[in-house]
DNA sequence: CATGATTTATGAATTTATTTCATCAATAAA
DNA sequence: TTTATTGATGAAATAAATTCATAAATCATG
């Protein structure tokens, strides 16, 4: 029978390298090792690892358990540092994946009063996933989502928590600052600033830019929120941004926004959890204060 | 270190309702298992169990155990099945999942050839799903999804496979047989039959009905193709299913069918499936059969 | 309430599995 | 060829799981 300790041997000397190396990382003989894929090998009658000169090659057989240790070694882990905090009489891990980027500046807002009014619960910001939010949320490795687009799913329950016009911010200078609102093809001629993430994923481009047609004239791509602005505000370029996130960053008020067409592109913020089996009742006692401390931006 | 055989014992208990029955289905003795729930608890300082009576019941930590069981048994089974085949020189096990009830016959077609040109593999087809199709095809329940709505999501791919147009079907005698294309409101006074499942997977509600704000007269369901058609022939109602079905199936030409609108609502079949880890490249062999015997019943 | 049937808990013994130790064989570099 | 380095192997030691026998608790029943 394939044990845990098989799954962490294999992936061990996969990522190690070597026997020798893997071994030493478990704090085990690198004859343990050995034995322990012997054992595999024999019980199921089928080569494990292939030894090219003194590498060790997994077989197509191998691949598979492997596999088998990367889904399911990190939820052992999980679940067994909720039971160390259990022991603790503590509350669970509320693990918090992120979308969209300056989501993160609001969910800062409800985690401080969250962590205030649970203070034996503990909550995990995640924003990079190798396998896209709502992998992670469906695999367990988070047990909320932020999101902008609640992709239906039968096991996954989304709840609208906050409502935001994205709007075009420049510099107070700027000639756009004297429209009422902005047109795409005031954006030509334009250098724009957006973060580093697919186009697909950026509003100005899919339901502003894309639609009418309209190219920018150049594309900048910056990491932080706060560089960003300040490049705005040194007149190197304009970006989309939520307008709450100006209204409250933008201090000495050297920017200026106007909304993306006369409507203005609005969103929602969605908080994704899936169906069922919350141990600690987290998921729900968040969403709770998310929406109990519902601020629109909307004009609503 | 909680292990493989841990998880087994807490499912057992639990789906057993007390550990001797557990022991006995395990075939292990009684204090095995409860030697085993004395180490955990102990090892993690939790109680995993509460008595109430003599039943057991879970605490909040067991729950935590128990549904990492329920997520990750399977996945050994699973891979520890792939590994038996292996060592017999066989492929693996292609298990597709559908979505959409008449995909099975079409799914039949595809499948007969795929056996006969991969004897070492076997194909297991999969209706019913816990949590929707794409949660299977996610956790590893399936490796391939049939579905006519390929949500997309950054770890799945997805191939159109097959075109065809879903109509309206009547007994020749119907009234509405001598219909060149169905309108909305000649549903009005039918009984519009179904499989029964959301009404919102049901193209001729969401896609002809409801946005023509018509309803049928009555509403009912049935489960099987052939008793759905039987019905139909016998002027108690009409249905709509695929084109290709219908030619198919009916033999004695009972049966006539119309277009739903004048274009006729043209649905495609897509095979989704997960990037990357398809160890005996099974996946990719199905879909370049499915594709190879690609046939087209949608007039183009 | 006493009795018997049934269920879980426990300590000691037993069996099974894992790990180490010492050593060999194979590989790659010097 | 020599010399590290790495994995493989059998025997011994250690650790873990399992059983056995039995106790304690629970529940139904006369």
């Amino acid at each position: 029978m394939i044990d845990r300790q098989h799954l962490k041997i294999i992936k061990a000397i996969y990522t190690c390298g070597s026997m020798t190396e893997a071994a030493a990382s478990l704090h085990l003989s690198q004859s343990a090792l050995s034995h322990a894929m012997k054992k595999v090998e024999t019980t199921y009658k089928v080569p494990v690892w292939r030894k090219e000169g003194r590498k060790l090659v997994l077989t197509q057989a191998g691949r598979s358990i492997l596999g088998l240790a990367e889904r399911v070694l990190p939820q052992f882990e999980h679940t067994e540092s909720m039971l160390h905090r259990m022991a603790q009489g503590k509350q669970g891990i509320l693990r918090i994946g992120m979308e969209c980027h300056p989501c993160f500046e609001w969910l800062l807002k409800v985690v401080a009063p969250f962590l205030k009014a649970y203070p034996d619960a503990d909550v995990d910001v995640r924003r990079a996933f190798s396998f896209g939010g709502l992998q992670a949320l469906h695999g367990f490795d988070i047990d909320l989502l932020l999101t902008p687009d609640p992709l239906r799913l039968d096991t996954i329950t989304y709840t609208p928590v906050f409502n935001y016009e994205q709007v075009l911010v420049m510099s107070t200078s700027h000639p756009l600052a004297s429209k009422s609102f902005i047109q795409p093809v005031d954006l030509c001629s334009e250098t724009l600033i957006t973060y580093p993430v697919e186009l697909s994923r950026l509003d100005v481009f899919c339901q502003f830019l894309t639609p009418a047609n309209c190219a920018v004239k150049a594309h900048k791509t910056i990491e932080t929120t706060e560089i960003m602005l300040q490049m705005v505000a040194a007149g190197r370029g304009v970006t989309a941004l939520p307008k709450w996130l100006i209204q409250e960053l933008d201090e000495q008020s050297e920017l200026a926004f106007r909304s993306l067409g006369e409507p203005g592109i609005h969103k929602t913020l969605y908080l994704g959890h899936r169906k069922g089996g919350d141990p600690f009742g987290l998921v729900d006692k968040f969403i709770e204060m998310a929406l109990s401390g519902l601020h629109n931006d909307d004009g609503e």
